[in-house]
DNA sequence: CGGACAAGCTGA
DNA sequence: CAGCTTGTCCGG
């Protein structure tokens, strides 16, 4: 509508602001008018209520409009929510939107505060009104009154494993090298008590400015705010929760992957420990990594990353400088591995070696520290069958997977009656125990699960032995979990004791070929992840810290370097490795599978092949489809994330992974 | 995302 | 052709 000319001139000066709705779905800014009234709350990053297609909604305001069309009629905005992320984060979000080919508005809920912000906190103690700009903070910070009530969850002692254990226990020649460098990945020992006087050193060169700390899980990150917050090192803000006191400045914000996108005024630099971990990637597209939008964030801020990993992935190699620890010291820090080479051990043992029943034996002994972890990453009582008849394996008769049988709740499982049920996993079509080739009744265990192995030790040390998997979380805090002498379980059961931080005497996995020899090509590097967490249980070789690997391949890369206690062995094998099949660090790949995948691929072919040198090789090349969907690979992250923003989405019916976890 | 609307399918 | 499903477009 065009302006009458009688409208007074003041009218046209009104604020115009575009405001990314938040719609999942909907990936598109629309432009609002400002009411004069709450014209100085509306900053980049706002959170506000705005009418979109007649329905009230919330949304970020993403940055002011110089030129709105004419033609449209604006709809002023409603009324402004409260505090959202700062600009430097909204820019970030649309920075990872691109870089993993996903939308804007599921990265700033990450970024957003869990609960409406009217004010930030004061410095003082006093909470200031809500004034509408996230940068009205002063640029000097006090150590103040530690007055943030960070769950102090865990004993005294178990905090201190997080301290400079002597003065002299610290090499100021790596924390001067740490500061130094604007990428700098630091590769330390499993055991934490090594890390965490140089954590200390980083976080204490930002003061009097805030900075970014990030642990793969949020409860390790509750450890590591309060022992910063009781070194005197920094006032931390615990993210999401002390979302608005992060805001307010002079933090150190501390948290699990989300914690990237936490609010700080004047960053001083970033930490991420164990950035190794897979919990820093989003599983959900867009499949952000935490890493990476830290290393990002600081690149952008003009201050210094630093990545700590017992055992650094190939990508954080590529990315920054890798610095470690003397030969001696590293060395220390990993338990004693030994491996039991299961070709030699009789195959009517199992996967109990004798090994490790002498383990189990000498252990008893000893009353403090005594707990024995056994590792199976099978769930169930067992997870493969085959007939003892006439060999053929137990399969699904609708969809042919391999058929399991569960543990039952009530407990004994097996053969007896009712119980004996295989199950598939993939369609949940259970049968009777009865080989369906010959109908012998007579099955035997190929592949045994966590429940029968449980069973067993219990029957061989003559007291129970708690099974642990990752949906039965009940256990975990029981007296029987406490004082059991062997606990068995899968993967998630050591998460669960490194969140206890709880000592253990040894780790054992039971048949660590399940890891090594996964058909993936990071199976590598998930194992040496996996040694890397035991060791942390364990604790170094000086204290007695012992991990026992039943396996078939002894020599094993992974081994060689993990009984050694030199996790730079495995990475010159597998980048040659990697590099050969055209994966990352030395490719950019992307995965692409829903039901409207194809068309979408064929786009990519098109305007791979229109914008690239044809001469040559195309920009992108399209590998499938597999079971998984479309494999795009680049030279170039800028090559691959330029193709996949430039073409349109039909809604959420495809989707994008790029950098995917499991490859 | 969710509403509006149009194009296709069904049934008597 | 009403009545319904399915698909596509669009929002300031």
């Amino acid at each position: 509508m065009p302006a009458t000319l009688d409208e007074p001139e003041g009218s046209r000066m009104e604020r115009v602001v575009k405001v990314l709705p938040r719609i999942s779905g909907l990936d598109r800014e629309f432009d609002y008018a400002v009411p004069a009234a709450l014209d100085p709350l509306v900053t980049t990053g706002t959170i506000v209520r705005v009418v979109l297609a007649g329905r009230r909604v919330s949304g970020w305001v993403v940055g002011d409009q110089e030129n709105p069309d004419p033609n449209i009629t604006l709809r002023p905005i409603l009324a402004v929510t409260g505090f959202g992320p700062p600009e430097d984060i909204v820019r970030l979000a649309a920075w990872a939107a691109w870089r993993w080919a996903g939308k804007r508005s599921k990265l700033l809920v990450t970024a957003s505060p869990p609960r409406v912000v009217k004010r930030l906190p004061s410095r003082r103690g006093t909470a200031e009104p809500f004034s509408g700009t996230n940068r009205h903070l002063s640029q000097t910070a006090r150590l103040g009154p530690l007055a943030i009530g960070v769950d102090s969850s865990g004993s005294s002692a178990d905090r201190a494993r997080y301290l400079p254990a002597r003065r002299g226990g610290i090499d100021e020649e790596l924390v001067s090298d740490i500061l130094s460098r604007e990428r700098a990945v630091v590769r330390v020992p499993p055991s934490c008590s090594d890390a965490h006087p140089y954590l200390n050193a980083v976080v204490r060169s930002w003061a009097p400015r805030g900075g970014v700390v990030l642990s793969p899980s949020l409860q390790g990150a509750k450890r590591i705010a309060a022992a910063l917050l009781e070194a005197g090192t920094a006032r931390t803000a615990l993210f999401p929760d002390q979302w608005a006191e992060a805001a307010s400045g002079g933090y150190v914000a501390v948290g699990p992957r989300s914690a990237a996108w936490a609010p700080v005024p004047d960053l001083g630099g970033v930490v991420v420990l164990d950035a190794h971990d897979d919990a820093y990637v989003e599983e959900r597209a867009p499949t952000w990594n935490a890493w990476i939008v830290a290393g990002e964030r600081a690149r952008r801020a003009g201050v210094g990353c630093t990545l700590m990993s017992a055992c650094p992935s190939l990508e954080m190699l590529d990315w920054g400088d890798l610095l470690t620890l003397p030969r001696s010291v590293e060395r220390e820090g990993w338990p004693v591995i030994e491996t039991v080479d299961r070709r030699k051990e009789d195959p009517r043992s199992g996967l109990i070696s004798d090994r490790l029943v002498e383990l189990l034996r000498r252990g008893s002994e000893s009353s403090s520290r005594s707990q024995v972890v056994c590792v199976l990453n099978a769930k169930g009582w067992a997870a493969l069958f085959a007939c003892v008849a006439c060999g053929e394996l137990a399969r699904c008769e609708k969809c042919s997977a391999a058929v399991e049988q569960q543990a039952s709740s009530s407990g004994l499982p097996g053969a007896s009656g009712a119980l004996a049920v295989l199950t598939c996993r993939r369609c949940a079509t259970s049968r009777p125990l009865v080989c369906a080739a010959c109908s012998s009744q007579r099955l035997k265990v190929v592949r045994p699960g966590v429940s029968r192995v449980g069973e067993h030790l219990s029957a061989l040390i003559g007291a129970n032995v708690p099974v642990v998997t990752a949906e039965d979380d009940r256990l975990m805090s029981s007296p029987e979990m406490r004082d059991a002498r062997v606990l068995v379980g899968t993967e998630a059961l050591l998460n669960r004791l490194a969140g206890d931080g709880r000592k253990v005497r040894a780790v054992v996995f039971l048949d660590f070929d399940r890891e090594l020899l996964a058909p993936r090509v990071r199976a590598g590097e998930r194992a040496m992840a996996l040694l890397a967490k035991a060791a942390r249980l364990t604790g170094g070789r000086a204290q007695g810290g012992r991990i026992l690997i039943q396996t078939r391949v002894p020599d094993h890369d992974v081994i060689s370097a993990a009984t050694r206690a030199d996790p730079g062995r495995l990475a010159q094998g597998e980048l040659q490795t990697r590099t050969e099949l055209r994966f990352p660090p030395a490719w950019a790949v992307a995965r692409v599978s829903g039901s409207r995948a194809a068309d979408f691929v064929s786009e990519v072919k098109a305007r791979s092949a229109r914008d690239g040198n044809s001469d040559v090789e195309p920009l992108i090349e399209v590998a499938g489809p597999g079971p998984d969907g479309w494999l795009l690979r680049a030279r170039e992250h800028e090559t691959l994330c330029n193709v996949l923003a430039g073409i349109p989405r039909s809604g959420a019916t495809t989707r994008i992974e790029v950098d995917p976890l499991r490859l």
